[in-house]
RNA sequence: GGGCGUUUAGCUCAGGGGGAGAGCGCUUCCCUGACACGGAAGAGGCCACAAGUUCAAAUCUUGUAACGCCCACCA
C-alpha cells in the first residue's frame, strides 16, 4: 500500500486558470449581483479524512457540488463552498501507529502527548494531499478559509456541545454491553461494525440440573461462543414453547464454574432454534444483556480488554478467547457433556479498521440519549423543510432514524477530541467544562480530565454550524445570522444515517435550524464488474489517472454523464473519452469562429436569418430546460441536452451555415451579423458549460474578444437568463431549418447509397406537402445549394419527380435527386422496395388502430387527430413510391 | 429475514401510457482550409418473463426470474 503523496500536475492549461481564480478572490463568498443578489448559497463539502486520497466517490461528488456551485455563481447568488477536513479519529490513528510501528516504536512506549505529536506531524505532512487534488478537479471551494474539526474554535464548539447536551441530560454514562475490539482495545460503534459470514460450529453443551425435572437430569443448550458459558447467569426459553414451561423455575449447576443459574422464560428467545433452551451471557452478548436487564440477572465479565480471560477461573485465566474456546469444548468433552457438534453458518462482526472480531463486552461508556433528538429531525423531513434528491432517501432515513439506539459516543483512542469530562479525586466533583478547570471548584484539590475522546462522528455532525462560526454561547455568529442554514448536502447514501441524520438532530437542537435544505445522494461508483470499487477486488479506478488522461474536464463532464435517478453508477470510462473529446469539440468551434473574426467589432446579436433564429430559438429551449433541470440536480440530463445542443445542433449545422456567410466575399453587413452571432451563441454554450467544464469554458472566455468589462472572467459572469431568451422563441425558424436538414440530409443519404462524391454536383427537385414550407424553403435555397453540392434546385409544393432520379420520402418533404447516367437502377428498385414493405407494415398498423371503435372513442381527439394524418401521410408515401418503382421499370 | 435498485441496440446506459434513443463499438465513404479526440451516410432492439388495468403498455399494477446494493441478525 503506497502513502507516497501525490500531488496532480494540473500545469499546461488549468493550473493558470486556476491560480487566476484564486487570486481575483472568486472563491470567497461571491457578492451576488442580480434577480438572486440577496440569496446565499451555502454548501459544506463532506470532510474528507486527513487519511484519504482522491477516491471516485469523491470525484464524483466534489463535481456535483463545484457544479452546483459554480451554477449558482453564475445565477448571481452569494455563493460560498466551505471546505475542510476530518481528523478521522481511529482512521488516523491506525495509520500513525503504523507509521511508528515500522519505526519500531509503539505508541504506548511515548506515550499519550507524544503520540498526538506524531498524530499532528502525520496530518501535516500528508492531510493536504487531498486538497490538492480536491483543487486539481478545479473545485471553488473556499480554500482561504479551510476547516478542520480539532481547530480550536471547532473543538471548543464540540466541548459546548457536549457539556450543554450533557448538563441537558441528553448524554450520560453507563455499562453498557458495546461492541468491544480487543486489538484497537476501543468501542466502536454499531455502524462501524462489518459482518463478515463465517462458516461457524453450533455446540450443544449438556447443563445437569440441581433438581431433576420429569426425571431428565440436565438439558442441552446450544451455543456458537462456548467460551462465554464461564459468564452465564441463567438459562432461558421461550414462552411459546409448550415443552420447556416445566423446566421454569429450574436451577441448573454449571459446569467448570459450579455456579447455580436459574431457568426463566423471554419472549427474546425462538423456540425452534437449537435446542430451545438458551444460555445467557448478560455480560458478553447484547441480547442476553438486555434479557439480564428484564430478569435481573448478575452480569459477570470474564474477558479483560484484550479479549483474555479474567482471573478465577482456574486453567483458563489468561487464556485470549480462542484458546479458552478449544479448551472449554474440550473440558465438556471430557466430562461427557459435549452432547452434539454442528456446522452452522452464520456472521460474526468484525472491526472495520483492523478486522479483528469484536467482542461484546460490557465496559463504562459515554451514550448520547437520541429519543429527543429523533423526534425533530423526523419531523424536519416529513414536513418537507429537508429534502432528498432522489426521493425514495427520504424514507431509508426515517427508517434509520425510527430504530436508532442511543449513541455510544466514547473512544479509547487519543486521537480526537477528547471528552471534556472532569473530576476531582479529592471530593468526588465531577463536570462537563467547555473551558478546562484550574482546579476543583468544591475542594479546590487539582483535577483530571476523562481519558477517552469521542466518536468521529460527535465532532463531524456539527459541520455545517461550526464551521460558520457557531459557538452556542446564544451570541448569534454573522456567517449564523447571515448564511445559515446551508442550502444544498451532496453526499454518499452510505453515510445517510451515520452523518446526515446526525446533522440534523445536531442542528436543529443546538441552532434550532435545519442543517440543509436540499440533499442529494448521489449514486455510489460501483467497478466495471458491477461491484463496490475496492482494493481487494482489484476493480479500482484512480481519478488522479483519470485527470490526467482526459483532463479534470473530461472526468467532469463523463462522471455527472453517469448521474441519474438510479442508485448504483457502474463506472464507465468510455463516458470520459467522449467527454474528452467533447472537450476537444468545444476548444476546436471556438478556434473556427475566433478564426473568422476579421473586421469583427463588438455588438447587440442580429438574428437576421432563420438560421440565426434557429439556433438562438433552440438556444432559448436549451436554457429553459437546464433552469428546470438545475432546480432537480438532474446532472445526466443536464449533460445530455448540453452535448447534443453544442455537438448536433450548433456545431453540425450552425457553424456550417456560416461558413458561406464568413466567406470574404460575402455582404460585410451580414458577415458582421454572422461573426456577432456566433460569438454570442458561443459565449452563451461556454456560459452553460463553465459550471461542469470550467477550464475549457474559461481558457475560450479567455482568448477570443468576448466583452470581459464586465465579468472578467468566466467564472464570475452571469448565467444566460431564461426569460430574456424566451423572446428568441420562434417556430417558424425551426420549421425554416427543420427543412433545410431535410432536404440536405437526403441528398447525402443518396450520394453515400450510390457511392456518388460529394464533388459532383447533382440536380436536386424538392417538393413539399405544404405550400408555405415551399416558401420558407425557397428563401433558405442557399444553405440547401452550398451544403447539398447541387447542380440545379427546384423548389415547390407537389413539385413533379423527374426522370431517372431517386427519392427520398421524409415526414415534410420529398427529394428527387436525378441520377441519369450515374447509377444502376436496380438498386434504386431495391431500396424502393425495401423501403415500402416498412411503410406498408406501419401503414397497416395505424389503419387497424383507427378502425379500433374504443380507440375512436376514447383516445383524446388529438391523439387520433395525429394518427390519422399519420396514416394519410404513410398511405401518400406509398403511393409515391409505387409510382417511382412504376417509373424505374 | 426486511428494504431498495436494476433488467431497453454487441457494450455502457438514458427515456417512459399514444409510431424505440444516446455514447462507444461495427459497416461504407471522406485527412473538405475548427476538429480524424473529426465529417457524411448506414446496419443493428417482439424495451427480462407472465398475468392484469386500458381504446392503447417498453412505459402503470401484481407476480416470477436473474443480478446487485443497503439494513437487521439467529444463541
Amino acid at each position: 500500500m503506497s502513502e507516497k503523496k501525490i500531488d496532480y500536475d494540473f500545469a499546461a492549461h488549468e493550473k493558470p486558470l486556476f491560480d487566476a481564480w484564486m487570486s481575483h478572490g472568486y472563491f470567497h463568498r461571491s457578492a451576488g449581483f442580480g434577480k438572486y443578489a440577496d440569496q446565499p448559497f451555502t454548501m459544506v463539502i463532506p470532510p474528507p479524512n486527513i487519511t484519504g486520497v482522491l477516491h471516485m466517490g469523491h470525484a464524483l461528488n466534489e463535481t456535483i457540488q463545484d457544479t452546483c456551485t459554480r451554477h449558482a455563481r453564475m445565477q448571481g447568488k452569494q455563493a460560498r463552498w466551505i471546505l475542510g477536513t476530518d481528523h478521522a479519529g481511529i482512521a488516523t490513528q491506525t495509520k500513525v501507529d503504523k507509521k511508528l510501528a515500522d519505526e519500531g516504536v509503539s505508541r504506548l512506549q511515548i506515550g499519550r502527548e507524544n503520540f498526538i505529536g506524531e498524530c499532528w506531524h502525520w496530518r501535516d505532512e500528508y492531510g493536504n494531499t487531498i486538497v490538492n487534488q480536491i483543487k486539481g478537479m478545479g473545485c471553488s471551494c473556499d480554500y482561504s478559509d479551510e476547516h478542520f474539526t480539532l481547530d480550536p474554535d471547532y473543538a471548543r464548539a464540540v466541548r459546548q456541545v457536549f457539556s450543554d447536551w450533557y448538563h441537558d441530560g441528553l448524554i450520560y454514562r453507563g455499562k453498557r454491553i458495546v461492541n468491544w475490539c480487543p486489538h484497537c482495545t476501543t468501542a466502536i460503534a454499531d455502524d462501524e461494525a462489518e459482518y463478515v459470514p463465517e462458516a461457524g460450529t453450533l455446540w450443544h453443551l449438556r447443563y445437569p440440573l440441581v433438581e431433576p425435572v420429569d426425571g431428565r437430569d440436565y438439558i442441552v443448550v446450544a451455543t456458537t461462543r462456548p467460551e462465554t458459558m464461564l459468564g452465564d447467569t441463567g438459562v432461558a426459553v421461550s414462552p411459546k414453547d409448550p415443552d420447556k414451561q416445566k423446566y421454569v423455575g429450574a436451577k441448573v449447576k454449571l459446569p467448570l464454574v459450579d455456579r447455580e443459574i436459574p431457568i426463566f422464560s423471554d419472549f427474546a428467545v425462538d423456540a425452534d432454534f437449537g435446542t430451545g433452551f438458551v444460555k445467557v451471557t448478560p455480560a458478553h452478548d447484547p441480547n442476553d444483556w438486555a434479557m439480564g436487564q428484564r430478569n435481573d440477572l448478575p452480569r459477570i465479565n470474564i474477558f479483560d480488554e484484550a479479549a483474555h480471560v479474567v482471573e478465577g477461573y482456574g486453567p483458563f485465566s489468561g487464556m485470549d478467547r480462542d484458546e479458552a474456546r478449544e479448551a472449554i469444548v474440550a473440558a465438556f468433552d471430557e466430562l461427557g457433556l459435549l452432547d452434539k457438534v454442528e456446522d452452522h453458518d452464520h456472521s460474526v462482526m468484525t472491526c472495520y479498521r483492523c478486522h479483528t472480531k469484536l467482542e461484546p463486552w460490557e465496559s463504562e461508556q459515554w451514550f448520547v440519549a437520541v429519543d429527543e433528538l429523533k423526534k425533530p429531525a423526523a419531523r424536519a423531513v416529513e414536513e418537507g423543510d429537508v429534502q432528498f434528491h432522489p426521493a425514495r432517501w427520504q424514507q431509508v432515513y426515517l427508517d434509520w432514524l425510527a430504530n436508532l439506539k442511543d449513541w455510544c459516543i466514547s473512544r479509547q483512542l487519543w486521537w480526537g477530541h477528547r471528552i471534556p469530562m472532569y473530576y476531582c479525586d479529592a471530593c468526588g466533583w465531577e463536570d462537563a467544562c467547555v473551558d478546562e478547570p484550574e482546579a476543583c471548584p468544591v475542594c479546590g484539590a487539582p483535577v483530571r480530565q476523562d481519558e477517552d475522546v469521542l466518536d468521529t462522528w460527535f465532532s463531524s455532525q456539527l459541520w455545517p454550524f461550526a464551521t460558520q462560526g457557531w459557538d452556542g454561547r446564544g451570541g448569534a455568529a454573522p456567517q449564523i445570522v447571515a448564511y445559515y442554514p446551508t442550502q444544498v448536502l451532496s453526499t454518499a447514501r452510505d453515510i445517510m444515517g451515520l452523518w446526515v441524520a446526525r446533522m440534523v438532530m445536531a442542528s436543529l437542537y443546538c441552532t434550532g435550524q435545519i442543517p440543509f435544505q436540499h440533499v442529494i445522494i448521489h449514486p455510489t461508483v460501483m467497478g466495471a464488474d458491477g461491484k463496490p470499487m475496492s482494493k481487494s477486488r482489484g476493480n479500482g479506478v484512480d481519478p488522479l489517472r483519470l485527470m490526467r488522461d482526459y483532463g479534470a474536464d473530461g472526468m467532469r463532464f463523463g462522471m455527472l454523464m453517469q448521474v441519474t435517478g438510479t442508485q448504483d453508477l457502474k463506472f464507465n470510462e468510455e463516458k470520459l473519452v467522449s467527454s474528452r473529446n467533447f472537450a476537444n469539440k468545444i476548444r476546436n468551434a471556438a478556434r473556427f469562429v475566433g478564426m473568422n473574426l476579421q473586421g469583427y467589432t463588438p455588438g447587440d446579436p442580429q438574428p437576421a436569418t432563420p438560421a440565426d433564429k434557429w439556433i438562438f430559438s433552440r438556444l432559448a429551449t436549451l436554457v429553459a430546460s437546464l433552469d428546470g433541470l438545475y432546480g432537480e440536480f438532474e446532472f445526466g440530463e443536464i449533460t445530455r441536452l448540453l452535448y447534443g445542443f453544442f455537438w448536433n445542433e450548433f456545431c453540425d449545422w450552425y457553424i456550417e451555415f456560416s461558413k458561406s456567410r464568413l466567406d470574404e466575399a460575402n455582404d460585410p453587413a451580414d458577415r458582421l451579423a454572422c461573426q456577432r452571432n456566433l460569438m454570442f451563441v458561443l459565449r452563451e454554450a461556454i456560459s452553460l458549460l463553465h459550471p461542469i467544464m470550467p477550464f475549457v469554458t474559461e481558457e475560450i472566455y479567455q482568448e477570443l474578444p468576448f466583452d470581459r468589462s464586465q465579468a472578467p472572467y468566466l467564472i464570475g459572469a452571469p448565467w444566460p437568463d431564461a426569460q430574456a431568451l424566451a423572446a428568441y422563441a420562434d417556430p417558424q425558424a425551426e420549421r425554416s431549418i427543420a427543412l433545410v436538414c431535410q432536404a440536405v440530409s437526403a441528398v447525402r443519404s443518396t450520394r453515400a447509397r450510390y457511392g456518388i462524391s460529394p464533388k459532383t454536383a447533382l440536380d436536386v427537385v424538392v417538393s413539399t406537402a405544404q405550400p408555405e414550407d415551399a416558401a420558407l424553403l425557397e428563401a433558405q435555397r442557399g444553405l440547401v445549394e452550398s451544403m447539398a453540392n447541387t447542380a440545379s434546385l427546384a423548389i415547390g409544393a407537389g413539385a413533379v419527380k423527374p426522370e431517372a432520379s431517386a427519392v427520398v420520402l421524409g415526414s415534410d418533404l420529398e427529394t428527387y435527386i436525378v441520377l441519369a447516367g450515374l447509377v444502376d437502377f436496380e438498386a434504386e428498385r431495391a431500396r424502393l422496395a425495401k423501403e415500402r414493405g416498412k411503410l406498408a407494415a406501419d401503414e397497416q398498423k395505424l389503419a387497424k388502430k383507427l378502425s379500433n371503435q374504443g380507440f375512436l372513442a376514447k383516445a383524446a381527439p388529438e391523439i387520433i387527430e395525429k394518427d390519422r394524418s399519420k396514416h394519410a401521410e404513410l398511405a401518400e408515401m406509398i403511393a409515391k413510391i409505387d409510382q417511382s418503382l412504376a417509373e424505374l421499370g
